[in-house]
DNA sequence: TATTATTGTTAATGTTTTATTAAATAACAA
DNA sequence: TTGTTATTTAATAAAACATTAACAATAATA
C-alpha cells in the first residue's frame, strides 16, 4: 500500500500541539509539529507534505499569512484551519486563502480524522494530473518545462513565460485528449471567471503562434469544454 | 462561463426553504426545492444535479436516510447537511454517510456560498478524472462523447454540439429501446414545455441527418412517447 | 372524414463562446 | 528609479450553438 501520509501541524500551544501530534501519529500519519508560523514555513519548504493543519491565532505570523505563503509555492496542498473563535470574517478569510476545511476549537478528534481522510482522498484524485515530467517531445518540438524552453527542430529554443509554460504542459499531459478549460483556470489562474478565461484565450493564441511552425501540431477548441493539443 | 450549477435543496420548512432557494438563485445557481425526503429523492432521480443541500431533521425521511439513498445511485455527488443541532453523533453520522460539509443553523449565507464554491470546484477536478462511459460503437459509427466526435467508417469525425452530443448519448443508452421524450427534456433541457420540446425535435432532425449515412441506423418516433434509436 | 395534436424540416434570429490584436497594467530586474 | 517582460483588459470580429418561427407532413381521434 502507499506510504504514510505526511501532515504539517503548526500550533503554538505546546501542550495541545504535542497531544494532537501524538493522536495523529497513533492514527497512522507522519506528523511534523512546528510551534509557530516561521518554523512552519521552514519545515514546509524542507519536507514534502500531503496536508497542513494550521492554528489561526499564533504570535508573529498567523495561520492565514502562513497559508498564503504555503499556497504560493504549493497551490494544491490542502489546508485545515484550527481556530478558537469562529467569527464570520475568519471563516471567510480562511476560504479565501484557500482553506479546504475549518475546525473550531475545542473540536472532536474523530471529526478531525474524518475530515483528514475525506480531504486526502479527494486530493489524491486531483494530484494524478500532476506530473513531475519535465521533458516532452511531440512531433518536431522539444519542450523543457523546467527551463521553459520550446525548441523546434534544431532552431534555438524559444523562451516561454510562466503561464505559457504551464498551459503547454497541461495541454501535453492531455495530449490528443480534452484539456478542460476549467482545469487550466483552476490550476494555473486559481480562479474561474470571465477575465481569467479571456486571459487564457490570449495564451492559447500565443501558443498557437509558436506551434504553427509544425503543420502536424495544432490546438483545437471544443466549444464550451476546453482545448485539445493534437499531433497527427 | 459554463452553464449554471444545479443544486437540489431539500428543506421541510417552507419559509426557510423558499428564501434559501431564492438566495441561491440570486447567486447564479439553478435550484430545485423539495419539501421532504420523498420528494427530494424523486427530483434527484428526475434531474441531474451538481450538489445537494439537505436538511437533517425532516419528518418521514431524515436527511441522512435521503443521503444514503442518493449516494447509492450517485456516489460522487457532494452533499452539504443543514442541521439545527450540532451534536457529535450527527456530525460523525453525516461524514459516514459521505457528507462533504456541514452547516449548523442558523448559518451565515456567505459562508454557505463559499462552501458551495469550494465543493463544486474540487468536485469538478475529480470528475474530470473519473471515467464515465465515453466511447460508443454502433453499426459503422464510432462515437466519442467526451470529444463530441461522431465518426462514420474511416471518414474524419463530425463535431457534435453539446446538445446533439447529449441527446445521442441518451439515445444510445436506450439503444433499440424507447428513450422517453420527458427524460431527454428533464435531463438535457432541464425543463419540459412546448418550446424545449420543439427544440428537441430540431436536434432529432440534426442527428438523423448524420445517422442516415448508415441505412442500418435510424431514429424512430413513438408518437407521444419519445424516440428510439434502432440499429438493425 | 374532418379536426386536432404531434412531429419533421428548414430557415431566421438570438445568444454565447472563442479568436485575435492592441493597449493598458502589473511585476520584475538592472 | 528605468527599462523589460509578463499578464490582464478591452475591443471587435467570427464562429458555434440554441431557440424560435413557419409551414409541411403525419398520426390520433371525434
Amino acid at each position: 500500500m502507499n506510504s504514510k501520509k505526511r501532515i504539517l501541524l503548526v500550533e503554538d500551544d505546546p501542550n495541545f500541539g504535542i497531544i494532537l501530534r501524538d493522536f495523529l501519529k497513533m492514527n497512522e500519519y507522519d506528523v511534523i509539529l512546528a510551534k509557530n508560523g516561521m518554523e512552519g514555513f521552514e519545515k514546509f519548504k524542507k519536507f514534502e507534505f500531503n496536508l497542513c493543519i494550521l492554528d489561526v491565532m499564533m504570535p508573529y505570523k498567523d495561520g492565514f499569512t502562513l497559508a498564503t505563503e504555503i499556497k504560493s509555492i504549493a497551490p494544491d496542498i490542502p489546508i485545515i484551519f484550527l481556530t478558537a473563535k469562529s467569527m464570520k470574517e475568519d471563516v471567510l478569510k480562511g476560504y479565501k486563502v484557500g482553506a479546504d476545511d475549518y475546525l473550531k476549537k475545542p473540536f472532536d478528534s474523530d471529526v478531525l480524522l474524518f475530515k483528514i481522510k475525506a480531504i486526502l482522498k479527494r486530493n489524491k484524485l486531483s494530484s494524478i494530473i500532476d506530473t513531475e515530467e519535465t521533458e516532452f517531445k511531440f512531433s518536431l518540438f522539444h519542450f523543457n518545462s523546467k527551463l521553459r524552453h520550446l525548441k523546434f527542430k534544431d532552431e534555438s529554443p524559444v523562451k516561454l513565460s510562466p503561464k505559457e509554460n504551464m498551459l503547454l504542459k497541461l495541454l501535453l499531459v492531455h495530449l490528443n485528449d480534452l484539456m478542460p478549460r476549467e482545469l487550466a483556470l483552476t490550476r494555473i489562474w486559481h480562479d474561474d471567471n470571465y477575465f481569467t478565461s479571456r486571459s487564457m484565450d490570449v495564451y492559447i493564441a500565443k501558443l498557437r503562434k509558436q506551434l504553427q511552425k509544425d503543420p502536424k501540431v495544432s490546438i483545437n477548441n471544443i466549444h464550451g469544454e476546453g482545448f485539445r493539443l493534437i499531433v497527427e
